[in-house]
DNA sequence: AATTGCAATAATGTCGACATTTTAATGTTT
DNA sequence: AAACATTAAAATGTCGACATTATTGCAATT
């Protein structure tokens, strides 16, 4: 009765596994020894195989043969190129969400904004909260256009970009003039969307989605 | 000595099931039997269960817990969904490919396009080599987007939309006026891609991709 | 005859062990 | 002292075995 459901050790640590790659905990390109994963995760090797070959397509992990798992490595031109895909993808998601979008669609993005913004104080104290809402509320948004496809890539392209985010775009987050910028980009793009201005929203997504990479520019230095 | 840097079991099984599932030689829904998979490819449950979590990621096989696995089910819905997301992504391509290709670019595409033609009349013969220079063709176009993340999702939906084909849309393969159109289709994206017009280019190569799901539509009778 | 309960058969998911390969550590030679 | 060869240690990838869970077959009952 309790129930649960829950899955396999090789998704439960595929899970973990992959949020310590995401937040940084294992870093890019370090080694990942079994004898160290099978402590930290408390389970045998072959969970953890099944888990590593699993972010292995997802691009979190590479393998070498006999060489054992490394976490993928990380480069300015991944990071641009992972930016302007997710731009192009999440623009697609809206073009198609303003064909589909019903008045559900439209309300549900209304409710996500609203609990987004009533946290907008707690962005200092709860930064992991406020992230989820905000994610919540763009992924309200792109819902809309009804492409199990197309939100697919959309969402592992938010997880690659989490991880640049987390490990090189997040040192100036608590930023208010810039947060308060963002914030007027949301009310901005909710306007275009009840709008159904298709071009108007794309652009807007686009330089929402862009700007936080492009503080990081062709030549500067990292690390 | 004869070296051939050959991975391990378990990437060469990933890529052996995967074949066997995109062929339709394991159906839609069929369960994926350890004892059978062993067989088949001569391996233990190690390399199986780590190529299948590869296949699971990739969403050709699904998996439920303590009951194994089983090959991913298939619908009309999901094939429309899977031909007109590749329609959206192969249109990204092309039209960053036409930003961005240089002179190499066009080469490429002349070349292939040529070993694709010297091909046409083998087709009822050497279908799947013809297949290949067909494939060849269309990803070297789509190749001049330089985004390795645009042509990874590209190529994952390239592959699940085979699916379709082989299983679905095979049987009026050997048309020759249905191969006349598709040659003349790609004879005319070829101009539009030289000359650089994005937005004709664009509406080509979505009619040549949506052609065949177009062909069964949402009540025909499947199987 | 159809349904329920129970036993036996089979399949899954995980662990530990083993062979092979890589990495390090040490000693030897120029 | 630096470079090379050799040995020791460690890590990887795979297999077989085991406990747990699901499925099948059969008998008993209504």
């Amino acid at each position: 009765m309790p129930v649960a459901d829950v899955n396999n050790y090789a998704s439960i640590v595929m899970t973990q596994l992959k949020q310590d790659i995401l937040s940084g905990f294992f870093k890019p390109g370090e080694k990942l020894l079994m004898s160290r994963l099978k402590e930290r995760y408390q389970v045998g090797i072959s969970p953890l195989r099944e888990a590593l070959s699993q972010l292995l397509v997802e691009q979190l992990v590479v393998v070498e043969n006999q060489r054992g798992f490394k976490v993928h490595p990380i480069s300015l031109e991944e990071m641009h190129d992972i930016y302007r895909s997710r731009a192009q993808i999440e623009q697609l998601c809206i073009g198609l969400a303003i064909e589909r979008g019903d008045d559900e669609w439209e309300a549900t993005i209304l409710a996500c904004a609203h609990k987004m913004q009533k946290y907008a104080d707690c962005i200092q104290s709860q930064p992991q909260e406020w992230e989820r809402r905000h994610q919540a509320f763009h992924t309200a948004i792109a819902s809309g256009c009804q492409s199990p496809t197309l939100l697919q890539v959309r969402r592992s392209l938010y997880e690659k970009a989490s991880r640049y985010r987390n490990l090189w775009l997040n040192k100036n987050m608590p930023d208010s003039s810039v947060f308060a910028v963002n914030q007027q980009q949301h009310q901005d793009l909710i306007t275009a969307l009840l709008q159904r201005d298709t071009q108007l929203a794309q652009q807007l997504i686009a330089e929402h989605l862009l700007s936080p990479s492009l503080l990081l520019g062709k030549n500067d230095s990292l690390k």
